[in-house]
DNA sequence: TGTACATCAGTGAACGCGCGTTCACTGATGTAC
DNA sequence: TGTACATCAGTGAACGCGCGTTCACTGATGTAC
């Protein structure tokens, strides 16, 4: 153990040179974002924490847009990829389909809590970025399809359609947020995790009642 | 017109004493907030708005958090308002009756963002301030209430109506949230207000679909 | 009506702090011959 | 295999800044007699 007890690896423990710092500093970054929340967030502690000089940063992000929109372009990827295989395990039927792909966005919020407020907090993104651009209409599109796909509708979505979009987005993102901002105390302790799955499979088992066309 | 164009009124046109500088420094937060998020909200800057000292604030509310906890009350004061003036122009089935509180939420949430946001959000407010507390009770019990009335409920809620409760509310504030962070992009110019409102309609609208003893 | 005095509300300068970013630099690594 | 050199990755000191809060203060208001 080095001096620097803070400090994953102090340089002196690990040479001068890192390894693969632009990994560390972005798994840094969401440790503390998912800590203190956006507004505790700091370059400065980030690279701290990292065990690395204040400067280290901006030699492999630029600066601090830089690095929300890597981890944001992590967040779109692993949402639409949580939505995708989700959906691949279900049995196949439009509303099945949505509801698994409604469990796969709740799910991906709970695990990557950072990547998911930097993606729907308002934070300065680089919105130029290609990469991230991409990441995120593909998570989009995978909601807008599914969505398609429900009995009555068609693409592109009416109004009805998107109706029930808004509808479904809405369920699954209100009740990742109300979780993630500690408003449900009466789930908590040992046993948190495994009580969060089932109320949110019970919550999405209700989905489909609302396609809007059930009569 | 004052030198300063800033200021709402200058310490020139306005004398030593403000009038109301409490209130004046909860709106002038409130815009603050709603303009640049959390992040960018500062005392110095609300108090420079304001026309006032930076330590014109510190008189009023102690501190930063005594600002915020204020905001909050007036957030739950707000919310249950908004829920009950709802509820008491529907018909009175408990049906109509979460919807009409589910749609007054909305409304609530997207006429008045800042104090949405500063309960929502985990900022550091003063926990232990009784107006506080006794508002957000308020607030959350119109809804539990609501939700044990609605047919085959009952107060308290077992686990089905926990379900039921938790349905609702993550419709409503997921659906606030995506609005008020700019997902809905397909909603804007002109007509946004009255398109919104409509929108907000027809969602709430497929609610009572989820009480989970519809069949 | 006038005067002394207490109370209140806001001032403005100052404090120490941590921030994001810059810059010339240096240590480490890789490559060409 | 050895050596010169280019490139890369991280350093650390410094910058200017705006922040929240404090403090002794002063101007304005209200009250008692």
């Amino acid at each position: 153990m080095g001096r620097r007890g803070k400090a994953d690896k102090s340089a002196s423990d690990r040479g001068y040179h890192h390894g693969d710092l632009r990994q560390a500093l972005i798994a840094t970054a969401e440790t503390l974002l998912a800590e203190k929340g956006v507004e505790g967030f700091t370059l400065r502690e980030c690279a701290r924490r990292a065990g690395v000089s204040p400067a280290a940063p901006a030699h492999h992000f630029g600066n601090m847009t830089g690095l929300l929109t890597a981890i944001a372009t992590l967040g779109f990827q692993g949402l639409a990829d949580a939505m995708e295989s989700a959906a691949a395990t279900c049995d196949g039927t439009p509303q099945e389909r949505l509801k698994a792909i409604g469990l796969g966005y709740i799910r991906f919020a709970l695990a990557h809590p950072a990547r998911f407020r930097v993606i729907f907090g308002r934070f300065p993104l680089d919105c130029d970025d290609a990469a991230l651009a991409g990441a995120s209409k593909r998570a989009f599109d995978i909601l807008a399809h599914t969505i398609a796909a429900q009995p009555g509708n068609r693409a592109p979505l009416d109004k009805t359609g998107e109706a029930s979009l808004v509808f479904a987005w809405s369920l699954v993102h209100g009740f990742a947020n109300l979780v993630l901002d500690g408003q449900m105390p009466f789930i908590e302790g040992a046993d948190r995790d495994a009580a969060l799955e089932a109320l949110a499979k019970q919550v999405v088992g209700l989905l489909p009642a609302a396609d809007g066309r059930r009569e």
